[in-house]
DNA sequence: GATAATATATACTGTATCGTACATAATTCA
DNA sequence: TGAATTATGTACGATACAGTATATATTATC
């Protein structure tokens, strides 16, 4: 842990992209200036510029980090369940958590309300996104031979098959937050949502 | 057909509204520039100002235009299939057609991949989406009660957490679309999100 | 303490875009 | 033919934002 020369930062990184996600869920990739940001974090746009590079590169960051949070909050709760369809109430019910706030209106989710409207344009982030989706489905497909085998036959499909389905539940979920659900309202969608698995 | 005084429009008012969701489809509602609608359409800015009003009130107009569309062309291939599986493959089908083009990646659907992400802005845009989604569940609920009662009964679920669940699926389509899949891909895609309906 | 290295803030340039004022063109009706 | 009405295009003002130049502050290292 040397430390390098120069003066120090005021900001912490890690603040700085969870505050950026925060902005970029609520206003979107082209309607979040550099500024406001900045402004949020009490610093001065240079500073961001000078550590993270153009608004662009920032965002990739940005839902580089809320992956890898995404993917530990919601698919890591897929495992240990016993049976296929109390996997599927428990991570869909991690979702709706991870989707909305304690009260108010929920958000939703960075990469289905933020990210995936800008594919059109940028093509590094909808790169971006099919990684993360084809990630997360051989996750789940991999946890589904391993722990539901057996609920996996009784459904007559290949796990691959049904590891595409439960994501795309899960991108219905996304849709449903950013539709401004309670989170109480959310979760009861999480659970009807489930039941269709069995 | 009484004709009014004054000058004569040069434009046809569905086909800005056709081209102007093709805009907002493409580069997303803050984006979307008033000047490149006008311009596409070889028209000046002032003049869609004085047809539509401004952005907001233009893009609201597009929704609703397209949100009858959508109704038209997709939901009411739910009907008269015979069965509940077939419905949905007619549906998810006519689905996968109208988010993509014949060739290159599709674009998704205006609703999910352009105003759902504005919502947290734009509380009309909100609005309007929450209505098409409660008139679209309402109206496969009332096909499944006529059409498909049978079928309700055998999956031991209420035609209104039926049509809730379809109408999941078809959001999930959406994001997919979205993501540049082929019509051929997506047109797959929609087969195997029915299949587990059944 | 001097130097190199990094971060910071103020202030600026250039550009894009929204929305409008103004003058002009085209049509209906008296 | 003239008045009223509506649409059109050019041009403009205001604002917001991206990205940067420059000078200054703070640290490590020598």
């Amino acid at each position: 842990m040397k430390k390098t020369p120069g003066r120090p930062r005021k900001f912490n990184e890690d603040e700085v992209l969870q505050l950026a996600a925060k902005v970029f869920l609520n206003k979107g990739f082209e309607a979040s200036s550099y500024e406001s940001i900045s402004e949020a974090m009490g610093l001065s746009k240079p500073s961001l510029y000078n550590a993270f590079g153009d608004k662009q590169a920032l965002f990739k960051r940005v839902i580089a980090d809320y992956s890898l949070q995404a993917h530990e909050q919601i698919v890591e709760q897929f495992s240990g369940a016993g049976t296929l369809l109390a996997a599927c109430q428990n991570m869909l019910q991690a979702a709706a958590m991870f989707y909305s706030t304690p009260d108010g209106p929920s958000v939703g989710c960075l990469l289905v309300g933020t990210a995936l409207p800008a594919t059109s344009q940028y093509d590094e982030i909808r790169d971006t996104l099919i990684d993360f989706t084809n990630r997360l489905e051989a996750s789940l497909e991999k946890i589904i031979r391993e722990e539901y085998s057996n609920d996996a036959v009784a459904l007559e499909q290949d796990p691959k098959n049904i590891a595409r389905h439960i994501s795309s539940l899960l991108f219905a979920l996304a849709v449903r937050a950013r539709m401004g659900l309670s989170r109480q309202q959310l979760n009861q969608t999480a659970l009807e949502l489930a039941e269709f698995i069995c």
